[in-house]
DNA sequence: CCTACCGATCGGTAGG
DNA sequence: CCTACCGATCGGTAGG
């Protein structure tokens, strides 16, 4: 319906013929469409991490990009659907970096080495360089919705599984003497748990702490 | 100053004589003094451990122990303040129940059964009987005021303290083959991330806990 | 992605 | 410990 209160020029007429030539405009604001939904997910991970899901407002992670109070709604529905972006990014990350691992399981006398592998490797995901997203789905997990939750849960699993194998295997060899289920549970909960911690005291390189891990769980022949 | 708005009737005077005899009401309503401080924090333990600090409301709470809205209020001074109730609580108990163990560090035999009581009284407290206070507190100390914090922190180093010369006795003797202090914080990382997965597969005792955990960390001669 | 706003919730309080 | 309530915050939305 058209109403005598519609402003007469600019009609959309005279703008259409602009649209396909140049880039779309981005001199002085830099909105770069999807960027700004990946610097949203790592400004949430930050905050999430540093003060806990609930204690994050969406106005506190608008903020952190510089948008205003509404506008991360634009790119997530719900604060929950953000936080599973973040555990997403992170355990889609840490496949990754694992599946590159050069993990043998076929000869016995390779497991501790690749033990090692992945332990170095989790401790990279969990305190290195973005170490944000995986402390905040250890940590923050129950805020998640059921299927944002069992999508998570099924990560975790493919995660867990490359690590079964090895441990077998150091069973087998005598080198773990600790039931292989609790034994992984154990030792996750050990590497976590390094989250809480590690910030704190710098102390250790993240070889180090690989190093005394190793020493801790395996039993080698050398004294 | 008394203004001609003032009620007419049931003045204090008639009220005073009625007070000295008899106990304080409580026939049909229970309200039994400092039970119901004790009360709410078991109530508080168990939500602020199900769903987190935050995503309890103190309405939750009251409800809990049949209490209306604001009545937690009389009892403690702020949400923080009963948070940090239950932790002490936890601690406290935790503490007596570590202080009763027979340890015997004198002698570097004794180390290894040393650290199995001490391991075995950690799983107890993590999820035995009244396990939800020590839960919250590994969980959502971050929730704490500074000074909060700061008492809580003590009495995790007064726990922390009986196990250090057990670690080292162990060290010393080659049963233990990590760096001591990591492996401080390792083992309790172990131990502590139990109550995230313990309660779901009740597969294992707690003494099938300790012995798995023992098999784990420390290295005996025995193949 | 901004503007302007709503509806509900929630910790906490006054006064008895 | 209840009643009645307040003030602020916060997730989320309509409409552009």
């Amino acid at each position: 319906m058209t109403t005598a209160l519609q402003r007469p020029s600019t009609s959309s007429i005279a703008l259409t013929p602009k649209r396909p030539r140049g880039r779309p405009r981005k001199t002085l604001d830099e909105r770069d469409d999807g960027n700004r939904r990946v610097a949203l997910i790592g400004a949430a991970a930050k905050l999430f991490r540093r003060k806990g899901f609930h204690a994050t407002t969406t106005r506190d992670i608008a903020a952190a990009v510089d948008m205003h109070s509404g506008s991360p709604f634009y790119h997530f529905k719900t604060k929950e659907a953000l936080l599973h972006a973040v555990m997403d990014e992170g355990m889609q990350n840490a496949l990754a970096q694992q599946a590159a691992l050069p993990l043998q399981t076929d000869r016995a006398e390779h497991a501790e080495h690749a033990l090692s592998l992945l332990i170095r490797n989790h401790f990279g995901v969990l305190l290195g360089a973005r170490s944000d997203f995986i402390p905040v789905m250890l940590y923050e997990w129950r805020c998640l919705n059921t299927r944002q939750r069992n999508a998570v849960k099924r990560q975790q699993c493919a995660y867990e599984a490359m690590w079964l194998p090895v441990l077998r295997a150091l069973y087998d060899n005598g080198q773990l003497r600790a039931d292989v289920h609790l034994a992984r549970l154990l030792i996750f909960g050990a590497l976590n748990w390094s989250a809480q911690w590690y910030s704190a005291r710098k102390a250790a390189s993240l070889d180090e702490l690989t190093s005394a891990a190793m020493a801790l769980f395996i039993h080698s022949e050398a004294g």
